[in-house]
DNA sequence: CTGTTAGCGCTTTCAG
DNA sequence: CTGAAAGCGCTAACAG
C-alpha cells in the first residue's frame, strides 16, 4: 500500500502520478485502463507496467473528471414519485432486479427525488439514462421530453412522454382485475367493491384495476355495478356494512391497503372470509402473512424490470442480449389463491 | 426559450455561450451566478445582466465540470447494507428527514449499493461525505476510514471508524428493551422470549435489545432466564408452545417480524394477547393496524436523522443552526400501549 | 468592477 | 506502439 507519491491536494494519486512513476505517459495509463485485454493498443509488457504501477499506487480514476471528459457520467436517474424512495413491497423487488441489470453493463442507478429541483437536477447532465417510476408531474415531463435522454417509463404513464415515443414497460391491470373478478363471481359472488385507503390515487393501476373488474361483471351479467371506497379505512368501512351490506367481496387496490382494512373488519367482529371476502394485487411476503393469508394477483414485478433495463440499454446504444420484441407486450398476472376468499355466506 | 445559442454536441449552451450573448466574461456570469446577492462582486447592473442572459438561454451549468473544478460534488453518499436502500418502516422515515436536512444545504443523497463495487466507488470522489446506515462490512470500512471523508455511523456499528473517531448516532436500544421487559413483568409475565424471523442478525439492536430485556429480568430477581429463537417463525414456534409453554409473552426483534409471528399463532388458534403477549420495536403504520394492533417501543427515529444531519454538516464545515452537544447521547424510547399485551392467563 | 488566464484530471486525436 | 497536446466546462486568482 504505499501512497507516497501523490500529488493531489486530498492525497490521491492522479494518473499524471502514475505516469510519472512507471515512466510512461499519462495516455498510456488510461489506455491500459480502459480498454479490454484483448482490443488494447498496447504491448503486452507495457500494459502490465502500467497496471501494476496503478494498481501498487491505489490509484483511481477521478470519477468528475472522466464525467466531464467523456460526456457521460454512468449513471441512470430513477424519478419516483415520492421525496424518497418506496423501496417496499413491490418496488423492492423491482429495483433489485433493475440495478442489477444496470451494473452488469457499468451503470449505476440513482435516485431523484422529487422535489422543487428536480427540474435542474435533470438538466445538468447528470445522468446518461432516465428512468420514470410510477408517476411523473407535467412539468417535469416537459423538461425531460426535452432533453432528450434515453428514458424509459416503468408502471408509468404520462401523455407527454408517450407522445414522445418514450418506451413504455406496465402490467396489464385490467386483465389482472378481470380474472380476479371473474374468480369471485364464479366463487358466487354477485356485490363486489373496490377499495383503497389512499385518498387521491391518480395512478393508471388503480383505474384499469376499477375497469377490469366492471368488465367482469358485465361480461357476468350481474345486475349491480361495482362500487368504490376510497381514503381512510373508517371514513368508509362502517357505510359498506350498512348501506352496502350486500356487498360480499372487498378487491382491495394493491397489497400495503390490505392491513388497516383487515384490521378495521377484524375490530368490529367480520369474519373474513365467512362474512365478507377480501383480495388484492401484488403478490408480496405481506400478503402470505396477513390474518387470514390473502388471495392476491401477482403481477410480473421482475418481468417489468428486466423488460424497463432492456430498453434502456437499447436506448443507451449497449450491446446487449436483446429480448428482440417489437412491441412492449403487456404482461399478465397470475391468480394466488389463498384463504381470504370464499363463496359468500348463504351461497347453494 | 430561445435556446439557439448552442455549442455543446447536446444541445446545451456552456457559460461561453452566455458570456458571448451578452457581451461578459464567463468568468462574469459564474460570479453572478454562484454569489447570493448581497455578497456578490459585481454591478447590479451587470448582475442583472448575466442573470437575465443565463435564464433567457436555458443554461444551466454542467454539473462534471462543476465538480472538477470545485473539487466537490455536493453529494453526501449513503452506504446501506442491501443491494438496494431499505426504505420500508422505519428507515422510510429517517430517509425522509435527511434528505430534507441535506437539501437545505444544497446537498444531495445518493445511495451506494452495497456490492463488489462499494468501494471503488467510494475511491472515486464522487462523495463530499458518507452516511453509513444499519451496517458495514469490514473492507468496506477500511476503505472508508483511509478515504477520510466527513462520515457519520448513523444507527451503525463499526470498530474500524469508531476507532477513527467518526460520530455514531443510535438509539439507546438496550434502556427500550429495558422499559419494555419491566412493563411485561409487571403485568406479571414470568417467562418472556425473544424472537427473530431473521436467522443471522448482527446488527448492535438485535444484541442490544436482548440484554435491555434480560437485564428486567434480572433486576425482577424472575427464576427464568429470557430465551431466543431465530429463523423463519415456522422453525421454532411449535417448540416454543410445547417444550417452553412457560413462555406467556413473545417480544419480536422489529416490526416487519411480527406479521409471519402473528400469523403463525393465529393458524395454530393461539389467541394473543389472551393466551401470549406480543411487543416489538419500532412505532410505524404496520404495528398499528396488524391483529390485534401491537403494542411497541416508538424509536425516535427522526431524532436520530436530525442528529446526523447535524454531525454531518458540521464536519462539512457547513455553517448551520448547530445543536450544541459535546456527547452524543443515546435516544430514549417511548412505550405504545396497544392492545397485543395484557397479563398472563391465570394471573390473580 | 470586469476580463484574462490557468488549470481541475482525464481521454482522444494525431504525430512521431 | 507510444507520447505530446488539446480541450471537456467551469471557477478562482490575478491583472487591468
Amino acid at each position: 500500500m504505499a501512497r507516497t507519491q501523490s500529488t493531489r491536494p486530498n492525497g490521491r494519486p492522479t494518473i499524471a502520478d502514475v505516469a510519472k512513476a512507471s515512466g510512461l505517459a499519462p495516455s498510456t495509463i488510461s489506455k491500459a485502463l480502459n480498454h479490454p485485454p484483448d482490443r488494447c493498443p498496447l504491448t503486452q509488457s507495457t500494459r502490465l507496467k502500467a497496471l501494476k504501477a496503478a494498481r501498487e499506487m491505489g490509484y483511481k480514476p477521478a470519477w468528475a473528471a472522466q464525467a466531464l471528459r467523456r460526456q457521460s457520467t454512468r449513471t441512470i436517474g430513477l424519478l419516483h414519485w415520492s421525496r424518497i424512495p418506496e423501496a417496499a413491497g413491490a418496488w423492492h423487488d423491482i429495483l433489485q432486479v433493475l440495478v442489477d441489470q444496470l451494473h452488469q453493463h457499468d451503470y449505476d442507478l440513482q435516485f431523484i427525488p422529487n422535489s422543487e429541483r428536480t427540474p435542474l437536477i435533470l438538466q445538468q447532465g447528470r445522468f446518461d439514462g432516465i428512468v420514470v417510476a410510477h408517476s411523473i408531474e407535467p412539468d417535469v415531463a416537459h423538461v425531460l421530453a426535452e432533453l432528450k435522454l434515453p428514458t424509459v417509463l416503468l408502471n408509468a404513464q404520462s401523455d407527454i412522454l408517450e407522445k414522445a415515443k418514450i418506451p413504455q414497460i406496465m402490467p396489464d391491470d385490467r386483465d389482472a382485475a378481470m380474472q380476479l373478478g371473474r374468480y369471485l363471481i364464479g366463487q358466487g359472488h354477485q356485490h363486489i367493491a373496490y377499495v383503497s385507503t389512499h385518498p387521491h390515487l391518480r395512478h393508471f393501476s388503480y383505474f384499469h384495476r376499477h375497469e377490469g373488474l366492471q368488465q367482469a361483471v358485465r361480461e357476468a351479467k350481474l345486475k349491480s355495478e361495482v362500487c368504490t371506497f376510497k381514503g381512510p379505512v373508517g371514513t368508509w368501512i362502517d357505510r359498506v356494512l350498512t348501506e352496502h351490506a350486500q356487498v360480499t367481496a372487498l378487491v382491495c387496490y394493491n397489497d400495503l391497503d390490505t392491513l388497516p382494512i383487515l384490521s378495521a373488519l377484524w375490530q368490529r367482529g367480520i369474519k373474513v372470509p365467512e362474512k365478507i371476502s377480501v383480495a388484492t394485487f401484488n403478490d408480496t411476503p405481506i400478503t402470505a402473512n396477513t390474518i387470514p393469508p390473502l388471495t392476491t394477483m401477482r403481477v410480473p414485478i421482475e418481468q417489468m424490470a428486466y423488460k424497463a433495463a432492456d430498453e434502456l440499454l437499447n436506448l443507451l446504444g449497449q450491446p446487449h442480449d436483446r429480448n428482440e420484441q417489437q412491441t412492449l407486450p403487456m404482461l399478465a398476472s397470475e391468480l394466488i389463491l389463498r384463504s381470504s376468499t370464499s363463496p359468500p355466506p348463504n351461497h347453494a
